[in-house]
DNA sequence: AAAAACCCTTGACTTTTGTCAATGAAACAG
DNA sequence: CTGTTTCATTGACAAAAGTCAAGGGTTTTT
């Protein structure tokens, strides 16, 4: 099943049906088990990852084994450590399954592959990166300038679907909370209501 | 003077010296004073910028007036509202000089005209852009996990050369304290040593 | 050269957020 | 079905960061 992908990739990029036959060889297919890993820290993360079904995240664990949430990805995103992706250097995030998922992978080498063959894939990943660093920067000035209250309001706006599907810890630690903390912060919002 | 442009170019993706002369004619130069707009929120962001000389950077104004520092930018760095540039929606970043500053502006048209006509541009803006969003993963992550005088650290260690140029209220500002809460860190990591 | 604007520091105090510990409910696994 | 793990909540307290206000040193402007 690789229609969620190539509809993303023609609302970016419109291919002819041969060139999505073309791309469709470098593809993947992987499936994933609840809290199975894709990638794990100190690993060279091998592939950037299509959620075609289920729920995947990236986080660190810092010092004091507290995990922090980097990413979420669920059905029609993408999820990678694109650092060590590029690199080959080890990665510094664990990638793993909220969810029982359905991957469609993009090796390094069919990544590279594409690039050199395929001008429209060079696109794609222009437009997919660049998707990306918006949104991360949006995160960033909500993370500098907004109080947690708001944070959190503004990500069950942008992400509602997420919002619902993962546990409420990690909301907390994707917008730079305790659980506690957030757990207080959403009583508050109820109560004022 | 464009020697600095091709230099950064020259190291992504390397040209000849007809691609060169082909990619310079769409470059605009441009010199700032300091204090002087390059962009005001509202306005729809024409260009991006590629520092030749000086120093630039990106900020939001609150509804309290508080500014928060999106981005520094000094030789050999571009800057730009992204998602203003590409979308032609109105900015929500203000980007200024913070000294007197030499710009090659890359405008919209340019843009356009160069991803149509020339692969190399294409690739170096991918990789700039992929660049870009490392680094803001890696700013995200410090944001989130480390504790204020890490962050700093963290922030004088890995542009040692903003460090030293840029009023300190503007980096208390990027790594998402006050400026006395900065001045304070400042303070006690000088007492411990 | 004087006035104004900017910048950093410091003190006193407040607010926000984190930490630790305990509890109960729900989800999960054998 | 039952023991275990995960999750959210709450309380009491501690730590971190913000706010307000003042002072003095620079730099900039006129």
């Amino acid at each position: 099943m690789n229609e969620l992908f190539f509809q993303k990739f023609n609302e970016k990029v419109p291919l002819t049906s041969e060139e999505q036959e073309q791309i469709k060889e470098y593809l993947t297919p992987k499936k994933l088990r609840k809290r199975q890993y894709i990638l794990q820290e100190g690993d060279v993360c091998k592939a950037i990852s299509f959620v075609e079904k289920g729920a995947l995240r990236a986080y660190t664990v810092d010092e004091n084994s507290n995990e922090h949430i980097i990413q979420f990805a669920i059905e029609g995103w993408t999820i990678s450590d694109l650092f060590s992706f590029l690199t080959a250097e080890p990665a510094t995030y664990n990638i793993d399954a909220l969810e029982d998922a359905e991957l469609l992978l993009i090796t390094r080498t069919a990544h590279e592959e594409l690039l050199r063959t395929q001008p429209k894939y060079e696109k794609y990943i222009r437009l997919l990166i660049t998707g990306a660093y918006i949104a991360l920067q949006r995160r960033l000035t909500s993370n500098i300038s907004l109080p947690a209250d708001e944070r959190y309001t503004r990500f069950t706006e942008t992400y509602p679907d997420i919002a619902q599907r993962v546990p409420q810890h990690m909301i907390a630690s994707y917008i730079g909370l305790t659980p506690e903390t957030l757990s207080r912060v959403r009583k508050k919002m109820a109560d004022r209501k």
